[in-house]
RNA sequence: GCGGAGGUGGCGAAAUUGGCAGACGCACUAGCUUGAGGUGCUAGCGCCGCAAGGCAUAGGGGUUCAAGUCCCCUCCUCCGCACCA
């Protein structure tokens, strides 16, 4: 009976996360001000405070947080609570991209209503953060699916409207028939979509709703130049993805004919190698001339087939040139040349004008093409060297050359063909342009072009304008109506926008969800017909709902001012809070949500709203969580469920792992027995908090060596901790620092509470080390925080601050080598000078035994790093 | 093909500036402890070797007293882009 009593108590002075992390969720979430920003408005006692905006990405509400979001928020949060203990004004908020598709798939499956699946997802994975120990400040939580939150959608929708950055137009768009919806360009990977990699997209042509994005194709990209908080990776995907190209549109006249087809080129200075014009099998002239070809015609059809079936099968870049001549020909209007008219594969219709210049000398695609064709290359373009300019020019001198037969580079001091370099080359048979430089002719080309009016310099982007139109359900309905008869000056049908005062439009409930195309909204009557705002007669509202991308691209801008109901939110408070000083998430957002909400806080400087013209100072993306060396998918099996984890290990073993087991911005290796590892870790430093709180605390500090030894680490752990998160993030060598701290505290465990460390150094030793495991282990921290009689929270303590000089060490280890090889290892005190080392390795008998009849050539002494004598 | 990040024990990793390679943890081995259940402690743990010693950071070359780290070449993995005129 007395066994078992005791066996009870000890059972709950073991370390128990089932039951100290409810305890501590239980006060924290009564306490709202516990992770409350102060000072949203950026007066009072929060100005005294330097203000730091901490940021993870929000997630999809799908219902289950993943491992990835574990580490996402482990990382975030470990950086808010360090914040606030360095006495910053610290915004930390959450919320929930709740508009999308997977909440009207769910509704097919189950029969709920896409809003009521959301809801409920929302409030499981809030509990799941909660659970988590995350420092939210859910105050300002934002929920996009609710009419307070997408009201803005549609008022920033007007305002670009009426900018002009909101229009509407029929184009090409693609078509993803797994969503059956409309796709943004940056929403299709390798011609699938983002969402279904296995579901092609297609290309159909629909009227949709564009935001005018490439207005700010330039800003987007020189500021790029500026962000070096942002990754170098990151950056660079954005450049390509802007893809802004300088060069000039030339006009080609059709020969016999009064069409003309415009080329795109960037290098305008060599057309006078211009063999032959391409064009895109999609090209209106290729049509044209199709309409009265029917071979032609059969040939285009063809070759557009192949290139579906290589988009099928994947493989895009396998797909071999191939092109038809069309018999037409143009004339260059630089010489007046005739030049004949292919259709080929590798011109791609979406960009430029969908027509080139063929200039076999000077390309690679077109040299390989005309090589296949037979097709002739003429050499415009020399390196600028004189003899071999001259000697060229001899060579080439109106000669046109088959690639065939010119074996320039075998036998004559030629450059290799195609020649495509620009820098110090210069142009030969170029009429007045000859001996021009590249750089030069490609400017007085472009002039020239213009004052004939054949052509201009222009400036090409990849980047197209963002196509938002959905047609679904859950999303934000667009604030647009169609004026059925067309008031005063309007087409019947024409389109109105609706005032203010009209919005929000809400999204009807009780809507039957299908698969079929267009819009779920425009089969609902009440919802459709409506009254022009205008003229009052009858008019139908716009079905299409805006893409989810819209909703995360101002989000968080909501969090500074999540109750306005007036604005999207107050400038004052957003001028306070923004730039966001960190934010995390994955890189797979990376041109995505990461350039549209740029694009969006230059919209909403341009329209007065903030003052920052860049919505983050600094970003950071988290590798991904992989299990068994693959991404965790359900199709794979090796998903491992953080709330699984949490119920073994507890919520600070599972965070804390996420934290050790890789830098952040590598990939994660997830491995069951290493959460354990931490678990048996914090139970260790449970048990050395318990036993000290419980025992003597005053010791007569006896060993003078342990404590100066003990306190030497402390201080590095504290220096160590701090510069990581101002610098490297390297939370896992932190937490090893902290390891090491504790299996020396743990090696002064027997005698501790008897005294051989005195009471006021054990007591600092505890009290920071609590202080330093309040970012990662949270839960542990509250309750050791409470043990050792600390006074509040123990995330609002001042962060500890490293004592140099406690930190210095005595002695160093200084290793001796010969000839670069490790003899041995000799102590001396710090800051030895060079000739005391040099006589303290001399005398080590090692190294006497190494040097024996051999001759020293140099002695190389490094202070405070080692010693290496060279012997022969 | 182009651009980026990587390649270090059985595993995750460390080495921030060219200066003891493998900190910290996992797994494993041995011993002690505990004893109804992922316990604690001690010791060992890159490879070869009884040892002395030798070898080792994808492979090869180079610079240097000294290279995981700098330079050149090659190979492999992952990510992004991919006929962008």
């Amino acid at each position: 009976m007395a066994e078992s009593v005791q066996s009870t108590s000890e059972a709950q002075g073991r370390y128990n996360p089932a039951e100290i992390e409810p305890k501590w969720q239980a006060r924290w979430d009564a306490d709202a001000s516990l992770y409350a920003a102060e000072g949203h408005s950026g007066d009072g006692e929060a100005r005294a405070k330097p203000k730091f905006y901490c940021l993870e990405m929000l997630p999809y509400p799908s219902g289950q947080l993943h491992m990835g979001h574990v580490r996402n928020y482990a990382i975030g949060d470990a950086l808010a609570r360090f914040m606030w203990m360095r006495g910053y004004n610290v915004l930390h908020p959450m919320g929930w991209d709740a508009f999308g598709l997977p909440a009207e798939n769910a509704a097919l499956k189950n029969d709920t209503p896409p809003a009521e699946w959301t809801l409920a997802n929302i409030a499981a994975m809030r509990q799941q953060m909660r659970r988590m120990g995350l420092s939210y400040d859910w105050a300002t939580e934002v929920t996009t699916c609710l009419p307070e939150y997408y009201r803005w959608n549609q008022w920033f929708f007007l305002k670009m409207y009426e900018r002009g950055l909101a229009y509407r137009k029929k184009s090409k768009v693609n078509w993803c028939p797994q969503c059956a919806t409309v796709l943004a360009n940056e929403q299709v990977v390798d011609g699938r979509c983002w969402r279904h990699d296995d579901t092609l997209v297609e290309q159909r042509d629909l009227t949709q709703w564009f935001l005018r994005i490439t207005k700010y194709a330039d800003e987007l990209l020189d500021g790029l130049d500026k962000m070096d908080g942002w990754p170098e990776k990151v950056r660079t995907m954005q450049r390509n993805w802007i893809g802004r190209s300088e060069g000039a549109l030339v006009d080609f006249a059709v020969s016999e004919s009064s069409e003309k087809i415009a080329v795109f080129t960037t290098r305008v200075d060599t057309i006078f190698g211009a063999t032959s014009v391409q064009l895109a099998p999609e090209h209106m002239v290729a049509k044209g001339f199709a309409a009265s070809d029917a071979a032609l015609a059969g040939q285009i059809e063809e070759m557009l087939a192949q290139q579906k079936a290589a988009r099928e099968s994947g493989d895009l870049g396998a797909i071999e040139k191939h092109g038809v001549d069309t018999g037409k020909f143009a004339i260059n209007p630089f010489n007046g040349e005739l030049v004949p008219i292919w259709v080929a594969n590798y011109i791609l219709a979406d960009y430029g004008t969908g027509a080139i210049m063929s200039v076999p000398a000077h390309d690679e695609r077109d040299f390989e093409f005309a090589n296949k064709y037979g097709l002739p290359v003429r050499r415009v373009i020399v390196p600028r060297d004189k003899n071999r300019q001259q000697q060229d020019q001899e060579r080439n001198a109106g000669v046109l050359r088959s690639a065939q037969n010119d074996n320039v580079s075998v036998e004559n001091p030629v450059e290799q063909l195609p020649y495509t370099a620009k820098d110090d080359a210069v142009l030969i048979d170029s009429g007045q342009w000859t001996g021009e430089s590249c750089i030069e002719a490609q400017k007085k080309m472009a002039a020239f072009a213009k004052a004939n009016g054949f052509g201009s310099a222009t400036v090409t982007y990849r980047l197209k304008d963002w196509g938002v139109s959905r047609q679904r359900y859950w999303g934000t309905p667009i604030p647009m109506v169609y004026c059925t008869n067309g008031h005063a000056g309007t087409e019947p049908g024409g389109v109105v926008a609706l005032p203010e005062s009209a919005l929000p439009v809400l999204l009807p409930a009780q809507v039957k969800i299908t698969q079929q195309g267009g819009s779920p909204l425009g089969r609902v009557a009440d919802f459709v017909n409506t009254a022009c705002p205008v003229c009052g007669g009858p008019a139908r509202r716009e079905t299409d709902t805006m893409d989810t991308f819209v909703d995360s691209s101002w989000y968080f801008y909501r969090y500074t001012d999540a109750k306005n109901s007036a604005a999207p939110f107050d400038s004052a408070k957003a001028n306070y809070w923004f730039p966001i000083d960190q934010y995390i998430g994955g890189v797979e957002h990376a041109i995505l949500h990461l350039i549209y909400s740029r694009f969006w806080t230059k919209a909403m400087l341009d329209l007065g709203l903030i003052a920052n013209d860049e919505p983050a100072a600094r970003l950071f993306t988290q590798g991904m969580v992989i299990k068994d060396g693959a991404k965790m998918s359900k199709s794979k099996g090796n998903v491992v469920s953080p709330d699984l984890m949490i119920e073994r290990y507890g919520a600070d073993a599972t965070r804390m792992y996420a934290l050790f087991a890789a830098p952040p911005d590598r990939d994660l290796e997830w491995q069951e027995e290493g959460v354990a590892g931490i678990s048996r870790f914090l139970a260790r430093v449970h048990r050395l908090t318990m036993k000290y709180a419980a025992t003597a605390k005053e010791g007569v500090g006896a060993d003078a060596a342990a404590e100066a030894k003990l306190l030497r680490t402390l201080h590095q752990t504290i220096a160590k901790i701090t510069a990581d998160f101002s610098g490297r993030w390297h939370f896992n060598t932190c937490i090893a620092a902290i390891m090491i701290l504790v299996n020396e505290v743990a090696a002064a465990e027997p005698p501790m509470d008897a005294g051989n460390i005195s009471g006021p150094v054990i007591a600092e030793v505890f009290r920071n080390l609590t202080l330093m495991l309040a970012p990662f282990a949270p839960f542990l921290a509250a309750e050791l925080w409470q043990a050792l009689g600390g006074e509040g929270a123990v995330f609002r303590v001042a962060w500890p601050v490293a004592d140099a000089e406690l930190a210095r060490e005595e002695e160093m280890e200084i290793p001796v080598q010969c000839n670069g090889k490790l003899v041995t290892v000799i102590k001396v005190p710090v800051g030895s000078d060079a000739a005391t080392i040099q006589a303290a390795a001399l005398a080590d008998a090692k190294v006497a035994a190494r040097m024996e009849g051999k001759n020293v050539v140099k002695t190389i002494v490094v202070p405070g790093k080692l010693v290496n004598i060279v012997v022969r």
